[in-house]
Formats: structure tokens, C-alpha cells, sequence
DNA sequence: AAGGCGAACAACCGCGGGGCT
DNA sequence: CAGCCCCGCGGTTGTTCGCCT
């Protein structure tokens, strides 16, 4: 038997609002608030309408100060260095950017920034793909084309996204080099959609692998530490920032540097601010890294991005991306993944507007 | 001018989690 | 402790609009 409905579908109005609809809505919560009850709200004004869809008109439309369109360049940083980061957790996205709902975001990434960003991941693809064996096959003697499909399309876009940028600074980074790439398992899609946790027992076969091991073992060593210590790690952390805006290529007309390190330290705070192993999984290294590149690809900047060998070893060995981690476990038993549910999340509304955006005024160095 | 098509946006739906009883 | 109810989230679908042929 499945879920009772939430109202009476048959006595409910569905699609567009019109503007009588809105008004009487809009009046309402303004004077009276919502009442904690959406589900009666509808009831009380009159409307016809289930009371998710009260809500969700009211959040995405009616609230004040909701902005619409014209996404500045670094909404759209913000954006994409997230969703690389942390997945399409739109809400705790929507938190970072004040007068954005999730929705919308959603909506921008899915009918623009993602074909802006894997538009281009198409071409370098295919220039990687044609450097392929000839068979079709990469190094591992794998259809190049048979193992994504055991992904989500999210892990998979991530994951993508992350090749690109490799591909754009790292010609010979792991992504690049197919005789690296590891067998996936064939339960690899439910293990994408989780997080990866340091709780589950990493079994040799997957530090062995490649340089992971350094970086695994240095992330762990990290992620052991308590806040405060990360806190003073981000307090202490001005001199790498220096490192890395000096070839970020940001010319915003705002603040930049204040931007750099607000999205350098958001992931840290966002952890900062959850408790427990399975918040730690949030990949907070990558989004300072992806950030200048997306530059290159968003903007067409040039980043003047010159790999040092610490760079290039970070990539190669995971340092800083969270798909290469999910995809790390593809082939561990940890089935103990969690969903991507929200709740292994603090409350997009936990994180008032603007929160930790402004909360986080220091980075710190990966 | 009209039809086709794709992009953009709005809204719906189902599910999971948390609170309450 | 179990069951119910509501909220919030993310994926998906539907609708509108504008461009192209």
C-alpha cells in the first residue's frame, strides 16, 4: 500500500498560479505567517491548492527578496565549485547565494552552466578518446563506453567535470592516463550516490593504489583533527592563499580575494559546523583548486595555471576531488555509504542567507 | 506566416527524515 | 517504541517563449 496523499488530488487546482492566487497567498503569510502548518494553509486563505505547492510558490516566488535570472559570473563559480564539490545539494548551494532559491538553481544548472561546462568537456573528451586505443578500448582493456552507465547521472557529471578540468591543466594527470583507472564495481552506482565515510575499514588494495595512498593517509591525518584545529589551520593559512591567487585569474570587480577565500574556506565551514564522521566526507580541498579553472572554462580566462610537481601529484593522487574519492570506493565494500539524502547535511535553512558565506572570511592551505 | 524545435522556467511528485503523540 | 503527519529536498515533467527554417 502506498503513501496516503498529502490532500484531496481531485479538489485540487494544479499548474500556473494566477495572479489572484498569488495575491491571496501573499497576504496571508504576510500577516499571519504560515501557521507551521502548510498542509492546512490552502484551507484557511481559500485556495484550491495542495499545500506543497503553497509552499513551493510561496519559497520560489512570492518570498521577499527573491532574486531571479541574471546570475553574475560568480554565482556562477559558487555554483559549479559546489556542485562539484558537495553534488546537487541545492538547497545548502541555494544557502550560499542570498536571494537564490534551490529551485532556481537547480533550474540554471540543469538548462545552462552544466551544457556550458560539459559542452566543453565534450571536446576535450573526444580529444582523449581519440588517444584511445583504436579497438574502442582504453588501458584497462574496458568498453570506454559500457562502465558509466552503472552511475548516477550526478556522480557522473561530477566525476566528468572533474576529467575536463584535469584535462584542461593536468594532460597527464590520472584522468588522462586510462591504464590507471580501476575496474569499477558493478554496485558502483550506489556507492556514488553515497559519501565516501573514513569510517569504512579502507582495505590496502585501494591506498595501493597509485599515490592515493599518500593522500588518503594524509586526509585522514586531517580529517582526525578536531574543528578548532581546523579553525587554526584556516587562521593559518595565508600564505598558500597568496600561493594560489597568484594564478587564479579572477578578475572579478568585486572583492576577489575575499571571494577566493570565502570559497576556499566554505567547505571548511560547513564542516565546521557538522558533527561526526559522515559530514567530514564533504570534499571541502577541491573547491579552491576548481575554482580558477572554472574561470577558464566559464569565462574563457586564462588562469596561467603552471602545475609545480606538488600539483601535479595532488591530482594524481585524489588530493583534492571528491569524484575520484567516490569513485575510490567503487571497488571497497563500503556499503555503509549513506544516501545523499539531506540529512547527512545541516538544514539549508540552518545555513541562514548568507551564513557561511560571510562566516568565512580565512581559508586555509590543503 | 507558420510550424518545428530547443531553451528556460515553473510546478509537480515521491521519498526520507524528524517531530509529535 | 511504533505509527502518523508534516516538511523539505531533489528529480522529473509540463508549459511557455523565442528562434530558426
Amino acid at each position: 500500500m502506498g503513501r496516503a496523499p498529502c490532500c484531496d488530488k481531485a479538489n485540487v487546482k494544479k499548474g500556473p498560479w494566477a495572479p489572484e492566487e498569488d495575491a491571496k497567498l501573499k497576504a496571508y503569510i504576510e500577516e499571519y505567517g504560515t501557521g507551521g502548518n502548510w498542509i492546512a494553509l490552502p484551507q484557511k486563505i481559500g485556495l484550491k491548492r495542495c499545500g506543497k505547492s503553497c509552499r513551493l510558490r510561496w519559497l520560489n516566488y512570492l518570498r521577499p527578496n527573491i532574486k531571479h535570472g541574471g546570475f553574475s559570473d560568480e554565482e556562477d563559480s559558487i555554483i559549479c565549485s559546489l556542485y562539484i564539490s558537495i553534488g546537487s545539494r541545492w538547497s545548502i548551494i541555494a544557502a550560499q547565494l542570498p536571494g537564490r532559491t534551490d529551485n532556481d538553481i537547480k533550474n540554471y544548472w540543469n538548462t545552462r552552466l552544466k551544457k556550458k561546462l560539459l559542452g566543453r568537456r565534450k571536446d576535450s573528451q573526444a580529444r582523449r578518446l581519440s588517444s584511445l586505443n583504436q579497438d574502442g578500448k582504453d588501458g584497462n582493456g574496458m568498453d570506454d563506453n559500457s562502465y558509466p552507465h552503472t552511475l548516477s547521472n550526478s556522480a557522473l557529471e561530477r566525476m566528468q567535470l572533474h576529467m575536463q578540468l584535469q584535462t584542461l591543466h593536468n594532460p597527464l594527470s590520472f584522468y588522462n592516463n586510462p591504464a590507471l583507472w580501476p575496474k569499477l564495481h558493478p554496485m558502483g552506482d550506489r556507492n556514488m550516490q553515497g559519501h565516501y565515510s573514513l569510517n569504512n575499514n579502507t582495505p590496502p588494495s585501494m591506498q595501493q593504489v597509485s599515490n592515493g595512498q599518500t593522500a588518503l593517509l594524509r586526509e585522514e591525518k586531517f580529517l582526525e583533527l578536531p574543528s578548532s584545529s581546523i579553525e587554526q589551520r584556516a587562521n593559518n593559512s595565508t600564505k598558500q592563499d597568496e600561493k594560489e591567487d597568484s594564478f587564479k585569474g579572477f578578475t572579478s570587480s568585486e572583492n576577489s580575494t575575499g571571494f577566493n577565500n570565502g570559497i576556499n574556506s566554505m567547505g571548511a565551514a560547513i564542516m565546521s559546523k557538522s558533527s561526526g564522521a559522515e559530514e567530514l566526507n564533504m570534499n571541502f580541498q577541491s573547491v579552491s583548486s576548481l575554482q580558477a579553472e572554472l574561470g577558464d572554462i566559464l569565462y574563457n580566462k586564462t588562469s596561467g595555471f603552471i602545475a609545480t610537481e606538488d600539483q601535479i601529484n595532488e591530482f594524481d593522487c585524489f588530493k583534492d576531488m571528491d569524484g575520484a574519492k567516490e569513485g575510490m570506493i567503487w571497488w571497497t565494500n563500503g556499503f555503509e555509504t549513506k544516501s545523499s539524502s539531506s540529512s547527512s547535511w545541516d538544514s539549508a535553512s540552518a545555513l541562514q542567507t548568507g551564513g557561511l558565506f560571510q562566516d568565512c572570511e580565512l581559508g586555509y592551505d590543503i
